[in-house]
DNA sequence: CAAAAGTTGGCAAACGATTGCCACCAGATT
DNA sequence: AATCTGGTGGCAATCGTTTGCCAACTTTTG
């Protein structure tokens, strides 16, 4: 094991070397430089000055060996493929660095099996983990929650810290909306079936919707991507709909892109509104009426609450909390009042 | 240091755990699981059945501490906002997962500092970076270089490999087609001037049209973003050509925007032409002809490449790479035939 | 002036794994 | 029968840092 690194690299500077410099022992220097009210001033200046000049990075794997913290918080996201979760990255990324904290990006592509499995074999290398649409059942999320430490994003389980950004209020707002400008025949078009948010989004809007004496109806599942918008649109014109909530933005651009070619004119035939507001929703053609949800700042606050966690450890029974993000509803020109034949 | 960890999280299994429940000696228990021939088949067998039992998970800093290697490789991109990295981040994700290894994404805010500091102080920790859109001179990336292993996207420098996506070669391909449709005077908009595609962008643009006999001329530097589009567009518009390149698309689809908000018609009036085909340039209004990068390849192989650089170390001089991946010209609805008047 | 209290620095034992070296034991070779 | 060889397994050092404990010294206090 003499030189198990490149021979043209030099041996990166240890404690050791600063000891050796300064004359202190090497726990001398460790302490000057981690809790500096622990030594004489006049040493640990002298300690400093040679770090500096040696060009001292601390170790972070020996730290965290004794230590047992890492300062590395993993972000688990299900397709980055997926425009939304570029917020919760960047959210979460911009909250961490500034912290001081590295970001660990894992892509567990909707697989709640790889989910379970990254985090548990991950464990020890981390600090925490955010989790962004997790597919776990709240059984499993309650036990990796007791492995690590962990908030979710959009996924509300019992004891486990949680940011939720309140999308089903907004999706009150937009069936206010299309009530408003007349429709009465408004489908939800759904996402995944076993996504919580998804499930939140119909339930909301089964409510407003009957709290006008309406009745709604849904079509899908499909899945939550562009592509998926070809097949969508086809089946929201099929059920003779008059307007239309999607899942997403991405699914309610797919649909837009499809209605457009088999020529049914949005909004004067068929209203659609997506959920997110991601980039592109301003754009596309017409720019769509959607929930604005603030999805930076759930990255940001999911990782503020997770660093938060982690300070005020060993208290006895960790605060259980939830923040819930307010969304609106920003209308723009997918929407527009009911064709007068069917008002 | 009795216990640094929380009192209700469990220790976690260590090989001396695995070792005294089969009865040999901790190393022999490292053999059986890094070296497994290393060990009689028996005791191998009998090791492993404990190690599935008890759950084990290696403790990667441990690992990391004696042999140096951490299989964690940094992402570095500038500015998550930018739909170009999204690319970048996919396909690098999906490469260094597949090869075992992990994702660490730094946003260096286009801050070549940043850069510079981020990759000295976490060099212990990884085993090699991706820099893609570096900000640093030749010097600099030639220095860090030396330091740990990397790989650069789209920033070709002497002795560093790369991965660079021919854009010029695309331009060629705008310029032509731009002609081949009656344009004679065509403009470019610059994104950052240190950056170093955009200068290979406008030199290729400009010897294209040179060897038609044309010349062309440059507004700008804009920032990337589409906010700039807006300046971008007022820029161009004051020019009186008939049709420009832009930097990307992020610009691109700003310009078109506020064209429109201007009356100005594309492609009628002013045809526009982007660079990368970043996710929405198919569905903006109207869509954008536009030269469709692979992005996502570049990252797959700017991650394949670092992962050969990784394993055949200690070879007297790494063998000096640079793939170029080819890029074509996506033709959409933003360009069309110059207006007669100019002709 | 002696005892108590507070500072400051060093020793050495962790943390969990890897690995060079040696010892032991078969079986093969001479 | 003596030696060699190769396969196995253990010992102990090592990676770089942290930290409990103690010793030495200084300052305060009664």
């Amino acid at each position: 094991m003499d030189s198990p690194r490149q021979p043209d690299r030099p041996r990166p500077v240890t404690i050791t070397d600063i000891a050796a410099l300064t004359g202190v022992a090497p726990s001398t220097v460790s302490r000057a430089l981690t809790r500096p009210a622990r030594v004489n001033q006049a040493t640990r200046e002298r300690i400093e000055a040679a770090a500096r000049e040696l060009n001292y990075v601390p170790n972070s794997q020996a730290r965290a060996l004794t230590s047992g913290r890492t300062r590395t918080i993993a972000v688990l996201v299900s397709g980055v493929t997926n425009p939304f979760y570029f917020g919760i990255i960047r959210g979460t990324q911009q909250e961490l660095k500034a912290a001081g904290y590295a970001h660990l990006l894992i892509d567990v592509e909707d697989s709640g099996e790889l989910e379970t499995q990254m985090l548990h074999r991950m464990r020890q290398s981390l600090d925490g983990a955010i989790l962004a649409a997790s597919r776990l059942s709240e059984r499993e999320l309650v036990g990796l929650a007791a492995e690590i430490p962990l908030v979710t994003i959009n996924r509300d389980a019992r004891g486990v810290p949680s940011v939720v950004i309140d999308t089903p209020a907004g999706i009150g707002q937009a069936v206010e909306h299309l009530i408003s400008l007349g429709h009465r025949d408004i489908v939800y078009v759904s996402g995944p079936e076993r996504s919580w948010p998804n499930e939140a989004r119909w339930h909301r809007m089964r409510a407003t919707a009957a709290s006008h004496g309406l009745q709604v109806r849904r079509v899908g599942p499909f899945p939550p991507e562009r592509p998926s918008g070809t097949a969508a649109a086809d089946a929201v014109v099929n059920t003779g709909a008059t307007a239309c909530i999607a899942f997403n933005d991405l699914l309610a651009i797919g649909m837009l892109t499809r209605l457009r070619d088999r020529g049914v004119r949005v909004p004067e035939d068929l209203s659609v509104v997506g959920c997110d507001d991601i980039f592109g929703a301003d754009f596309c053609n017409p720019p769509l009426t959607t929930l604005t949800a603030p999805i930076d700042q759930a990255g940001r606050v999911a990782v503020a609450m997770l660093l938060s966690g982690l300070a005020e450890r060993s208290t006895p029974h960790p605060p259980r909390r939830c923040v819930v993000l307010p969304t609106h509803l920003t209308v723009r020109e997918s929407t527009g009042p009911a064709p007068a034949g069917t008002a």
